[in-house]
DNA sequence: AATGAATGAGGATTCATTCAT
DNA sequence: GATGAATGAATCCTCATTCAT
């Protein structure tokens, strides 16, 4: 097998995680077997236990994967070329996109972390998106887009709220009514970047 | 023993789900057994089957419970004789109180619901919640108080952002910064509120 | 409820085994609860405890029921009026055509007796059946219709022959070669009765 | 560990069903436990389900496995040896020896075969047993030893009679009475042997 | 006699994990 | 690294039986 190239190997990991993410989704964790994750996966039983260490460490891989993949979204250096008023309305696009594109997908939004370990990657992924909110709210209030707020709050919520939305609309409602949810968010969105200056707490 | 009112009935019933949501919180899900939760309950491992068909049918129940104690929140008749612009103040007041008092069991607002059977009683207490705020909402654009906007939708997004914030505030972060998400919640709709009228999708 | 005759008790009892019989047979034994039979038979759990002592009381009561049925066969008056050579087809009609009426009810002739108590039980009905074909055979010998044979032995082959093939016909087979068996019976038991005289063992 | 030949998998589901067997003419189906089971065998509870779907599939597999032991006699190419008016005699000799040898697991004769894939097999079994038999029958008519017959029929009914006899025999009766079956058996065979031609179905 | 809610011991079954190959 | 047979602890759930009414 001249073929096994460290990308080959580093595919098992990936096709693990694939496997267990659809599955996770399909079924539920708890009703997903780890040989049902392995067969999926092409792979033995054994060797999901050299890329992780336990079941709940696939869970969270699958999920903190997926969320990292949307936090992407938001650090794309093309949207810092766009008419500033117009990112809203293009994150919102490309957002509920990549809902779209893995919808079956966006249940694993919706996982208890209870580990302390996991919380800790949990966190990770969350500061990472939530600064990266923040970053673009402190941009807009400097432009006067955005009359001045507690911008880590802010992006808080707004996280909070994307990610409960897109759950919603893609794991709960099978995205029958995307659209609806798409234009409410960018309304929402518009009201809060037009809403008058407030005193902070 | 004339007493034995159909309260006592419903009692056992009640006294399940309430043992269940204090395990559940504190262990999780998985590592709660039956047989504890039936101990904590002052039942028979037996009795818990007369009431529930299964395991999971015990979460769906306590997380449902919760959610429809929440909805009374909304539908709170008191409401109505304060000045309109309070309401949402109040409205958010009263739910962090609420998150506050049951602290420990906000972890049950994020579930995942798979049988369709569950779904349907879903559907029910969100219709019901999502039903109090859209009234509230087109009584807010009738008096002049809110741009038109799709109530529907709009109740739907404040819903899922409530029940997010509450998990992320109590469950996640132990309500360590309540009171910065409860005044970034107010600015927030305070914010939608004073937002200018926008064309409808 | 001025019609509740003492024959009404008795059918509770009745209405108990019928229901069994038709869920053991259906079913099986241990897969059939006493809260089915109950229903089946329409009454409460508790009232079957007080007819029965426990389950497989019930199973030995419709599996004896059922046999002792049959054995009836054999006891019947008219019998002595047929020319005596008529006697063993009319027997093997009538045998099957009990089977064929309770086809359904064919699987508890094959069930295991263990505790002794149902032994006992099981011994006197067999013991009533062996000794009615044992007579028949005395009697067949003494008229000269068949060679001399230890007769209580070849009730007892005759009798287990019998209760096979009926339970092979219509419990396996549902009945779907029962004229093959029936003829073959009359076939087989005709060529005993004229075999040649042989010596007891 | 060169010596870990195919055999020696086979061993365990072999060791599997011997430890059964004795179990379950021991104490009964019900009354014997997976653990017990898996015990006797010397393998863990979980092993058991490498070899066997559920604790009915290991009860259908003893049972067929004795039966398939039984149908071996038929087989014994040595019987073509004998004089062909000797077979019978010899034939009951051996099944009686093969009863009294596995007295204790005679009770595994009279087993209720529900699942359709159990009757698959137990199917297979019987129509080897009756096959040999049938041409056993055959061969005798040829010869001019029996009447002419429904051989199949005929095999179909020698069988039963033959498992109920080796049943009531060895399982209900202890083997107290052996000698008696043994002979009235012989005698029975062989009126049928030298009974008159009849008519068939 | 009749009920059926409550019991709780008991066992079948599952499945995450290991480890010899 | 890869395998997958073997493990056995752990738990859901069943259901025969009881008993207060």
């Amino acid at each position: 097998m001249p073929e096994k190239s460290k990308g080959e190997v580093q595919s098992k990991r990936s096709a693990i995680l694939d496997a267990a993410r659809d599955l996770f989704t399909q079924k539920g964790y708890e009703e997903t077997t780890i040989a049902e994750i392995a067969q999926a996966a092409g792979v033995a039983v054994g060797t999901v236990y050299l890329y992780f260490r336990n079941k709940h460490e696939i869970l969270t891989g699958a999920s903190l994967d997926l969320e990292a993949g949307l936090a992407q979204i938001f650090l794309d250096p093309t949207l810092l070329d766009l008419p500033f008023e117009k990112v809203p309305e293009v994150l919102i696009e490309k957002i509920f996109h990549a809902g779209r594109q893995k919808k079956k997908h966006m249940a694993l939004l919706q996982i208890d972390v209870f580990s302390s370990e996991d919380m800790l990657q949990y966190k990770k992924v969350n500061a990472q998106l939530t600064e990266a909110i923040s970053t673009f709210l402190r941009n807009a209030i400097a432009r006067g887009y955005l009359a001045p707020c507690d911008t880590d709050m802010y992006a808080q919520l707004l996280y909070l709220l994307g990610r409960s939305v897109l759950h919603q609309c893609f794991a709960v409602e099978k995205g029958e009514r995307e659209d609806l949810y798409r234009h409410s968010m960018a309304d929402l969105i518009k009201r809060l970047f037009s809403g008058p200056p407030l005193s902070m707490s």
